[in-house]
DNA sequence: CGCGTTTGACCGGCGC
DNA sequence: GCGCCGGTCAAACGCG
């Protein structure tokens, strides 16, 4: 186990395949990203890459619902949080900013946002957009089993090991993420085994054993929105509230343990910590679903984490969409910065459970055959025609639809796979109301 | 006053 | 069986 620990942790998560993982980690030193250390999603050979190449074949997520595909909840926090859309009915209050807020100065290009798009073009947005402190997500919903080796070097996911204990499983990161291919693997996690997620000391958490887990890998926010601690905690549409932090051995940085506030009763929690070897990067690992819709409000409970109180002082008293905007402007992506982000933004997420098996995710037809890496790394970028268009379409048809059941038992997901053509199916809430959602844009 | 954060203690699982 | 470690609880405190 300490070997998972320590060289399989999360932390490990973001370590370059090849002796440095990530690249991206890099030539960045700063709190911000390098859009161009971001844009690239890595490579089979080197996931971690993103400096250098990729720009083709992988499509990259935005920073979504590490649940479920992008067209999960989490995806909807992010997106609208990282990737507001000015058009968002849907706002919040919260004032909890992430620190990174990058700045996106091209918004025209990307109409709907949180939207899948051709990789290719997305590095072209990466490129232009100045911002990208969270470059590019990758979500990755994987199935245990298919993950055969840890990818603890993968920068963007990890694996689920992100419990250490208790998870013998597998880190499970996509093989791509970890570079299967890639033969830099300090650390190899078993994943022979169950999922298994540690065992809390309550029954609750035993249930949790049979929960999916994700892990998504974001770059960490700038510095500035750091809480006291230090400890940048991106916002999302969720209300978190933090419930302990323990440092983690083998890592210089604490593990904060979060749980949703947006809802009384709501299971669902997250842990936030950075990666060991790539302080940049902040490595979150969602646990249990959330058992609500993901709230209006963000703060409908009074919940948001409380950071950064002066940035949007002001803005409580704005109009919901102004506000919005305004923290988009501010603190979070615009939709134009969403655009960008989902471009530049690498991020990588796994999913553990046992769901996941039995309902295989789109990795595997997309992915599997192709000798390409098995991670599913939703295509996130803005289509800026309409061939483009077309193209983003297409790949949001292979999108898995199913994973949002997850987060929304309740159900969401329900639209039609014709239908989910269609951003409007994607976005129940209306979170992705963008001009290019609804208009045939693209 | 309500909510969130902080922080130390406790509990349980796992490895040795 | 023991110790280590991660995860959670809960009291204290701060902020709006």
């Amino acid at each position: 186990m300490e070997n998972y620990r320590g060289e399989g942790d999360l932390n490990d998560i973001v370590r370059a395949s090849g002796g440095d993982p990530l690249s991206c980690t890099t030539g960045q030193g700063s709190d911000t990203f390098p859009t161009s250390s971001w844009q690239q999603f890595p490579s089979e050979s080197d996931p971690l890459n993103f400096q250098s190449s990729a720009t083709e074949g992988h499509v990259l997520n935005a920073f979504g619902d590490p649940f479920s595909s992008i067209r999960d909840p989490l995806l909807h926090e992010l997106s609208s949080t990282y990737f507001k859309s000015p058009n968002s009915a849907y706002h919040h209050n919260r004032k909890i900013n992430t620190s990174c807020s990058p700045i996106v100065e091209d918004t025209s290009s990307f109409p709907g946002s949180a939207t899948i798009v051709g990789q290719s073009k997305m590095f072209e947005e990466d490129t232009r957009s100045p911002c990208n402190i969270f470059p590019r997500i990758q979500i990755s919903p994987i199935s245990l089993s298919k993950l055969p080796v840890s990818p603890c070097d993968s920068p963007i996911m990890a694996a689920t090991g992100v419990s250490p204990r208790g998870i013998k499983v597998p880190a499970v990161l996509p093989s791509d993420m970890i570079s299967a291919k890639t033969t830099s693997k300090s650390c190899l996690i078993d994943n022979t085994g169950p999922v298994q997620i540690s065992s809390p000391r309550n029954l609750g958490i035993k249930r949790r054993k049979s929960q999916a887990k994700k892990v998504v890998c974001i770059p960490a926010p700038a510095s500035a929105n750091s809480r006291s601690s230090g400890e940048v905690v991106p916002s999302d549409l969720w209300a978190w509230r933090k419930y302990g932090q323990k440092p983690i051995k083998g890592s210089p940085y604490p593990r904060g343990y979060y749980r949703c506030s947006s809802s009384k009763g709501c299971s669902a929690r997250k842990q936030v910590e950075r990666s060991r070897t790539n302080p940049n990067m902040l490595v979150i690992t969602y646990t249990s679903e959330h058992n609500h819709p993901w709230p209006i409000q963000r703060n409908a409970l009074a919940g948001s984490t409380r950071s950064q109180p002066s940035k949007t002082s002001s803005a409580s008293k704005i109009n919901p969409n102004e506000e919005e905007l305004k923290e988009s402007s501010n603190d979070e992506l615009s939709p134009t910065n969403a655009a960008a982000v989902s471009s530049t933004a690498s991020a990588s997420a796994k999913e553990e459970s046992d769901d996941m098996e039995k309902h295989p995710e789109p990795d595997d037809a997309e992915f599997g055959d192709q000798g390409i890496p098995q991670t599913y790394i939703p295509p996130v970028s803005m289509p800026t025609d309409s061939q483009q268009a077309e193209d983003f379409l297409a790949e949001l048809d292979e999108i898995e639809t199913d994973p949002l059941n997850l987060l929304f038992p309740q159900g969401f997901s329900g639209a039609d796979q014709d239908e989910q053509k269609e951003t409007k199916t994607m976005d129940p809430f209306g979170l992705f109301d963008w001009p290019g959602n609804n208009n045939a844009s693209f």
